[in-house]
DNA sequence: TAAATAGTGTCTATTAGACACTATTAA
DNA sequence: TTAATAGTGTCTAATAGACACTATTTA
């Protein structure tokens, strides 16, 4: 901070907008809504708002709030992704809008949030309001490099899953599939050592429980996510 | 954004801060500067300051104009690190700062910039203004982590480096060293194949001159990065 | 027992990295 | 010729990944 007080520059305006991401059959879709009102009234846009400084604590619980504002959305991850701060991107002058990423499972999605918010396939979008598809792209690119060598696909599925779950996760993510012994030898999953009920051990990557997902074969072994937690090498394309 | 006008709610203070870096003996330091005014008067802080929405095209730029403003610093790299965004940071209320990473070699540092700015090994930080000590500590994480899978560090160095150079800079980064022979493998270089003059292959990682540095024995080659180019895996700690 | 999916061990091809050998300069 | 650093080839240990084998459920 310099000298210089705030009052001799005209403060821009700053809002958040939020990347709700979630995982269909062909791969990652986006939430867009239509705006209601101008600039860019009736197209497509992200959620997104004004930051309530006399509610909202920080940026993050800004973006929770207006995601959850809508519909009751809650999103099992959030982050901040980057803020989109310049004089062109929007037609009202100088702004600044703090950019989030949130994934959430598709099966966690309610009625309400299917009413509110249209999905799009991330690599095939619509025209949209402001620089939202550039926020897309970035948030796609951050979410598929850190899904590279972390467990952030675990929050794109519902609390319990399967290791075949899981791995179906990150094929779709990345388009690309492996055999399943290289899949879990890459997680460092030992299942054997799993000790369902024993304290977490912080080191584990993912949490062995003593449920099972049934169906007509064998059943699977259900895991829960732990940290997140980054792997040594990078593991996918 | 949302039906929300912005009337409605105070509008926050908009600043930004850099992180400048640089690499000693020791390893990585950072610039700070005393502060001339509340809050936090005489304390150390970050450089920053208000975005002059009059003449700044984007946050990035005003990045760039509050380093370049007090001593004509030029940073060989620049980016946007993440925006510190809450009611807590500033004793002033409801504040945001986008804050950046700018690096630039030792070596280019001028008798102005030594004046102004004191350098901290980033280890060892003395207590700062606002949430400066944080911001440092994210943007080493930053730093350490992006350079092990890319080319970041050679904006550490002068333009033209050796590859020994090279390798001492990452050495002091992560504080820990490999043989020549690994460490050029792990860069891809094929020297042999480098023809100077020749236009730069895209996927070059670095680009060979047909410089040399001498010195008292075989003179080495001096190299140019290319671009900021990612590893297929990550290759330090 | 057949079908279906879960879980694991083995074997091989690839790669990472240490080391040693050669190269090129100044003194 | 010696000292000093640059550049490269080789050999080995570690690892990634395909494949096949075993396990466990329902019908």
């Amino acid at each position: 901070m310099e000298a210089q007080t705030n009052q001799n520059y005209q403060s821009p305006i700053v809002t958040i907008d939020v990347v709700l991401l979630t995982l269909s059959d062909n791969g990652l879709q986006v939430a867009l809504h239509q705006r209601k009102q101008s600039p860019y009234e009736h197209q497509l846009a992200l959620p997104g708002g004004y930051i309530h400084t006399n509610e909202d604590e920080s940026a993050e619980k800004a973006a929770f709030r207006v995601l959850n504002q809508k519909t009751g959305l809650i999103p099992r991850y959030l982050e901040q992704l980057k803020t989109y701060a310049n004089t062109s991107r929007d037609p009202r002058g100088w702004s600044v809008s703090i950019s989030h990423v949130a994934l959430i499972p598709m099966s966690a999605l309610k009625q309400a949030e299917k009413e509110v918010f249209q999905f799009f396939d991330v690599d095939n979008l619509p025209t949209m309001a402001f620089d939202h598809q550039l926020q897309i792209q970035d948030a796609v690119e951050r979410v598929r490099n850190k899904s590279s060598y972390s467990t952030l696909p675990c929050w794109l599925l519902p609390e319990l899953f399967t290791l075949t779950q899981l791995q179906q996760t990150y094929e779709k993510i990345f388009g690309e599939s492996v055999s399943r012994g290289t899949f879990r030898s890459r997680l460092g999953i030992k299942v054997g050592d799993a000790i369902p009920g024993e304290s977490a051990d912080e080191a584990e990557i993912l949490i062995a429980t003593d449920q099972f997902k049934g169906g007509n074969q064998r059943p699977a072994r259900l895991f829960k996510v732990n940290h997140l937690k980054l792997f040594k090498r990078a593991c996918w394309s």
